[in-house]
DNA sequence: CAAATATAATTGATATATCAATTATATTTG
DNA sequence: CAAATATAATTGATATATCAATTATATTTG
């Protein structure tokens, strides 16, 4: 008996559904807003709610490492979504503003989510969003343990 | 009443757990195995079993496009993991063989997957499992219909 | 059969991921 | 307090992701 082929187990089934998650809400969005990935627009989301997050707090909201976020934070400013200054409380880090631009888009883009979030979960009932929770959970958290 | 912010998100317990699954798998991959990606693993995993598969299928099973295929192969055609030669009977195909070096991955691999599996998996169901995958493939389902 | 179309793979450009090393500043500790 | 350590962010190198264009070959169609 050999190995149970990749493509087979449970794994493959979670990463698909996120892969065409991400790629079904990608789509919606560049439907309405060009030039903006999911990611970044999950940034100005953050940055929306929570002004004074630093990039490294950012970064692991987003699943992303420091490196990269410093990297698409660039891109995003030299796209005029993001300003970023100098925070005079503590100089190793910066303060993110959003600029009118990025706020433009913090206007159409809530729907869009919205509506990517309620159609990919169409038919699964508040229980099994539960379960599946509890269950992604236990998966996470035997992975990171020790 | 604004949105709901994505880290509060199944989705968000979803690309959490299978990035965590990934990090755990690699990290145990790696005290075996040097210089061996996890993908580069289950391309090992399925050529083994399925000889013939074109670039472009292989791409498919492990959620890559064409281009990515290509490079990834090219790299472990450098590492001496496979071997590539055209294919005699469609021209624009590659025949794909694993080498000697390759073969000798395979052997410690699968242990290695399987032991990753069983422990990431540790406390769930048969049941929870089936559960997970059917509200993963409604999710699926729903991203890619029409 | 020749022209049109399709397919497998590659290439180029740009973005992102990952790791290690580095820079600048802040905090801790002897 | 000075030296050691920690932290936030950056940079460089290399791999991978994504899109569009290209190349080479195969298949379809008028």
């Amino acid at each position: 008996m050999s190995i149970t082929l990749p493509s087979e187990t449970v794994f493959h089934a979670i990463e698909r559904a996120i892969k065409e998650y991400r790629k079904f809400s990608q789509n919606n969005i560049s439907n309405q807003i060009k030039d903006l990935t999911i990611d970044q627009g999950m940034v100005l989301l953050f940055l929306d709610k929570h002004s004074e997050l630093t990039q490294k707090e950012i970064a692991a909201l987003v699943f992303k490492d420091n490196a990269s976020m410093t990297r698409m934070i660039n891109l995003m400013v030299n796209k005029d979504y993001l300003k970023r200054s100098i925070n005079s409380v503590d100089r190793r880090r910066f303060t993110i503003e959003i600029t009118a631009k990025g706020k433009k888009v913090l206007e159409t883009l809530p729907p869009i989510i919205l509506n990517n979030r309620e159609k990919s979960l169409e038919g699964i009932t508040e229980k099994e969003l539960l379960q599946l929770e509890t269950i992604l959970k236990k998966i996470t958290s035997n992975c990171t343990k020790s």
